[in-house]
DNA sequence: TCGATACTTAGATGAACATCGAAATAATTG
DNA sequence: CAATTATTTCGATGTTCATCTAAGTATCGA
C-alpha cells in the first residue's frame, strides 16, 4: 500500500540535525542582541531590513550588527542578499522548524542524530 | 460548556516566553558538553542518571558536570532530586516544547513575548 | 564516630566572544 | 573622478565562561 510506505517515509527520517548544528544554532540564539536582531528581521517580512535599519533600531554600531548578522547567517537562521550598496536580510523559519524538531527528538530520548 | 472554556485556554496562551527566557535556554543548549549531558539525561528516562553516571560517560570532572547541571536546571531543561548521597536528573520535555513554540512564533514574526 | 563515596563551591586560568572605533572595500551620485 | 553612503574587516579591550584542582559539605556503612 502506498499510504503505508509514505507513512514510513514520514516517520523514518533518515537524518536529523547533528549535535554540532544544534549547538551552533543555540549559540546564535543565545545572545540578547542577536535575538533582538533576529526578531526584528522576522517581524519585517515584507520590506526586508538592511544593516542600517537594524542599527537605527537598537543601540549598536554598524560593525556590531554586521558581526551578528554573520553569525545568524552562518547558523542558517537568516539569509542575506546584496542589492546595490545595501544588504537585505530575511529569516528562514524552516531552520527554526528543523531545529525545534531535532531538540524535541533529543528531549524525548530518541536516538536520531545521524548525519547524511 | 467546560470543554469550550478549556479549549480557549489551550489556544489563547496569555503569555509566551519572553526574550530573556529564550536567551537563557539557548545559552544552556549552546555548549557541546551541556548538549551531551542533556542528551544523555533524556535518553535514560527509566533509570535516572546521577552526576557520577554522567562523569563516567564523558571526559569531564564531577565539578564540571555539577556546573553544567546547574545551568541546565536554571534554564528549566532538567530537574534534579537528591536521593541519599545521589542527585538524579531528568529532562523536562515540556520546556523544550514551549521554547520551540516561542521561537517559531518569533521566526514567523508574531508579536507575542508578553510577560506574565 | 570514622572512612569512604557523591556532590558542590571556591578560586584560578585560559579561551571565546561582544563591542567599539578606525580603516578598508563597495556602490551611488554629482 | 570625487564625495557620500553602506557595509565589512581589523585590532584592541573588557567580559563571560568552560574547565580544572583543591577544599568543603553531606550521606552512608561499618
Amino acid at each position: 500500500m502506498i499510504g503505508k510506505i509514505a507513512a514510513e517515509f514520514a516517520t523514518l527520517k533518515l537524518w536529523t540535525m547533528d549535535r554540532a548544528r544544534i549547538e551552533k544554532i543555540s549559540k546564535a540564539l543565545g545572545d540578547e542582541t542577536r535575538l533582538m536582531i533576529f526578531e526584528a528581521i522576522s517581524r519585517n517580512k515584507r520590506k526586508h531590513m538592511n544593516c542600517g535599519d537594524i542599527v537605527s533600531l537598537q543601540g549598536v554600531t554598524p560593525a556590531t550588527v554586521s558581526h551578528h548578522l554573520k553569525i545568524l547567517n552562518e547558523a542558517g537562521l537568516v539569509e542575506c542578499h546584496k542589492e546595490g550598496q545595501f544588504v537585505y536580510s530575511h529569516s528562514v523559519p524552516g531552520v527554526v522548524q528543523e531545529y525545534s524538531e531535532a531538540l524535541a527528538q533529543m528531549a524525548r530520548g530518541k536516538k536520531g542524530s545521524r548525519k547524511r
